[in-house]
DNA sequence: GAATTAGTTGACGTTAACGTTAATGTTAAT
DNA sequence: ATTAACATTAACGTTAACGTCAACTAATTC
């Protein structure tokens, strides 16, 4: 076995998704297709499982679908692409478009949160307005 | 028809709610029953329209199945229940328990969404990062 | 009062996001 | 070299949250 990689099992364990899903996001390609042992094993790192919490971060808190998250997955993924042995291949003008593609859509995404923010905190405040009602009708019963 | 009650298809049009989703949600108990036409329309009222956008903006920010969100609306309707009528009829030790359920349930979801707050904020330091990242290789294009 | 238009229930259809099982192959440990 | 423990694919099952008919009734409009 190569050194720090592990079987699916302790991924399992390691980022609290079952084998399945995690066989399951890399069949909808929300992660990428992992090196496999001679027998065919998926061998992880410890950067897959990053991955996997995080993903299962922005779902739980974004309420987004996998779909959804691919968008906003992609914007890593997209960022790496720009990195190193890319920045002289690709012509810059294309590399430029690219950049700019990126830096809109991280904005879109960024403002869509925002407004979640902005909704969350709503709703906070209803909660705390109901304990605040709770407590003095609490106040009132020791009349 | 009463006065400033409506039918379903207005409301679905100032909620943004499809009708079948609005009866659904009748079905599973997620709103009260409303009250009937002679000939058994159903009949709204402006709390309904707003219950219903608070109720799609609580499962969009937080990411609720309607399930969850039964509990979440349970403690608005549990503090309704605690009003006027229901003060006298009661009794004080009784009334005292449920209020301090409320508030406990209260503070459990307020902790659940402080750390909802926390995640998203985290997420959006990410976003933030990448458009970092962006932008600076966007500079180095231009040497 | 006839025809639209909108509402009702009932039931079956759909999609996402996995769970579960079966048949089979691989590794690790004895 | 066997076994036990874990892996793989394939395929069917499940649940939530609706969509979409269909058959029928009520309300509105001409």
């Amino acid at each position: 076995m190569s050194e720090g990689t592990m079987k699916i099992d302790e991924v399992s364990k390691r980022s609290g998704l079952s084998k399945r899903t995690i066989r399951y996001y890399e069949e909808i390609g929300i992660i990428p297709e992992t090196l496999r042992s001679d027998g065919g094993f998926r061998l992880y790192t410890i950067k897959h499982i990053d991955r996997l919490k995080r993903i299962t971060m922005a779902k739980d808190v974004l309420g987004l679908s996998l779909k959804e998250l691919q968008e906003f997955l992609g914007l890593e993924d997209e960022l790496e692409n720009q990195r190193a042995e890319y920045r002289k291949v690709d012509d810059p003008k294309k590399r430029k478009e690219k950049l700019a593609d990126i830096l809109k859509t991280a904005d879109k995404q960024i403002t869509i949160i925002d407004q979640k923010i902005e909704n969350i905190h709503s709703i906070k405040a209803d909660l705390l307005d109901y304990k605040k009602r709770a407590s003095k009708l609490m106040d009132e019963i020791t009349d």
